[in-house]
DNA sequence: CTGAAAGCGCTTACAG
DNA sequence: CTGAAAGCGCTTACAG
């Protein structure tokens, strides 16, 4: 089933079956009508494959995605999908989980290379700079969710730093002073690793106490917290992400440790559908935002834009019970 | 940047390169290892499609999906990227927001049609049977996370109807008589459809009392199933989804209603990080298992497997506070 | 083991 | 407005 097959239905060339089903405007009604109604009986539908190498360029938008079960991830995947069909522009995925090291990645990130895409966003912090920046030449690629601290690539990122130093100074103001705060090395998270950083030097920059915490896997530091917290060495802990947020509920509440009594806890991210019933504190990341401009830069950059765009948006705290300590009144 | 580029590099012809980097074992390993180099320096990615075009078939994997920011959606996402990825072959993919009826749906599908993709996995119930028909011919497809009552696609879906059952005998072991049912159209949802009729029909056949509540947006039925509550005429509820769940047990909370002393509620999907924490009875469903064996039957058809596909997998029903009212005595 | 050549299914100057 | 022909970047018989 192939345009020709088209072309002998409708009595017409393979050129002007071509032009018709393409939108064209140089053939006429009578043509145009035959032609749609033959591909229309055959079920045909077009090699992207053929026409992509013949025009010599993708109309098709490529996604390269860090693991959609959080729901963090999800959305951001969903915005961006959304967007992408806004603006007319068909988009292709591609996931790597986050237990593929480099190289999954790579390969994900040649596939759609080689699909030869219009323009790609990248929304994993899994590949370097290094790794993205050879393509970087080949095609228009915009780094989504995460800074590029090179200035060599496109970026539309959270201010994760922003967000971080705004958490600090809403646990100050419920009155904390002895606080603990889980960190992660940069290469298990990025972003983790900058909200914590941020989060502790905000807190110190406060007159807080710090116990920094060193984690990695989502359920480490949640016992060794409620141990602080039961021997009054801390009142609030402070996670770099809402999974790690639950997990010390989750441990408080098999404790017997009451929050916020006992201990604040405070969360980021804030997608977390029921969150609100959980009652935890979190920062509200700005997806939508960061989605939609990703999709607004690259678009830009594949019209011919000059230049690096690099771009941050913020979210906002979001107050809840889980951080309800009341600030001592000044006496 | 061709093929021909790396054929003149390396010094050998544009067959050679060909086979060399396709891993055919039919060139001397001098050649292979000048290839390999010549295209590595260049930093040669090869065209998918005039790769596909060329062998007339794709290797790629297919897959069209519902709204990932939906968790259940978004763990099958990934899961299904995960097996296909597992089986040596690289998976693309894209997403149709709800909201897109009809004709997003079906463009995204030509689109993955168009790409010559090696098979299809159709996780979304915004396309009929009519709708997928035609191209089950061109290609393998198989439904997941649906049943094909027509009996002429392949599918692996979750067993709904099971689902609803249990979760109907589990609130009338806990004692309730007088149950409510938040129940919606198979348009709206064809799982929370199917699901909420097992449910109503299993409590009736129990001899409990039903009252079924027709809704279709998520945060629909939560004050009426509450109103109910506060006048004694139910004393549970049990909803289709989680994200329902969540909304009667939000209008509950607002409202003064304890829950469960005043109203027991079920939910249905069990994918929700923190449902935990909510305390949310709910029966989970298979994602990973019907994840996988959508890809295990797309690869056997795809190999040349015989006949029409289908699976039907069992999740489990969480009990948990939310239904926590305790079973009378006997007398 | 190697390469010249045909062909995959389209698009697009070009000539009419 | 229409069509014959060249060409996009590969793969794969075929002949050597």
């Amino acid at each position: 089933m192939t345009i020709d097959d088209v072309a002998r239905r409708a009595g017409v060339s393979r050129t002007s079956v071509s032009r018709a089903l393409l939108g064209q405007n140089k053939v006429s009604d009578q043509t145009r009508s035959r032609v749609r109604q033959a591909a229309e009986e055959l079920g045909y539908v077009p090699s992207v494959a053929a026409s992509t190498l013949a025009s010599g360029r993708g109309d098709t938008l490529g996604l390269l995605l860090r693991d959609a079960a959080n729901p963090a991830y999800g959305l951001l995947f969903t915005e961006l999908q959304r967007y992408g069909r806004e603006a007319g522009r068909q988009v292709v995925s591609m996931t790597v989980t986050t237990d593929e090291h480099g190289r999954g990645q790579v390969a994900a990130l040649h596939h759609l290379v080689g699909l030869r895409v219009a323009g790609l966003v990248v929304a994993t912090g899994g590949l370097s700079t290094e790794q993205l920046l050879p393509f970087a030449g080949i095609l228009p690629i915009v780094r989504a969710g995460r800074p590029e601290e090179s200035g060599l690539l496109h970026a539309v990122s959270y201010d994760e730093r922003g967000g971080g130093a705004e958490v600090a100074r809403a646990i100050h103001a419920h009155g904390h002073r002895r606080v603990a705060v889980l960190v992660t090395d940069a290469d298990v998270s990025y972003p983790e690793w900058v909200r914590g950083t941020a989060i502790v030097e905000t807190l110190r920059a406060l007159g807080v106490d710090v116990d920094e915490l060193a984690v990695r896997r989502h359920f480490e530091g949640a016992t060794e917290v409620c141990d602080l917290a039961r021997q009054r060495r801390v009142s609030a802990v402070a996670c770099p992400s809402d999974m790690r947020a639950l997990q010390v509920l989750r441990v408080a509440r098999s404790q017997g440790l009451r929050v916020p009594d006992d201990l604040s806890v405070t969360g980021f991210d804030g997608i977390l559908p029921g969150a609100d019933l959980i009652g935890l504190a979190t920062y509200r990341i700005p997806v939508e935002e960061v989605a939609s401009a990703a999709i607004r830069t690259l678009l830009e950059v594949v019209n011919g834009a000059e230049g690096v765009h690099q771009l941050q948006m913020s979210g906002r705290f979001v107050e809840a019970p889980s951080l309800d300590r009341p600030v001592p009144a000044p006496t």
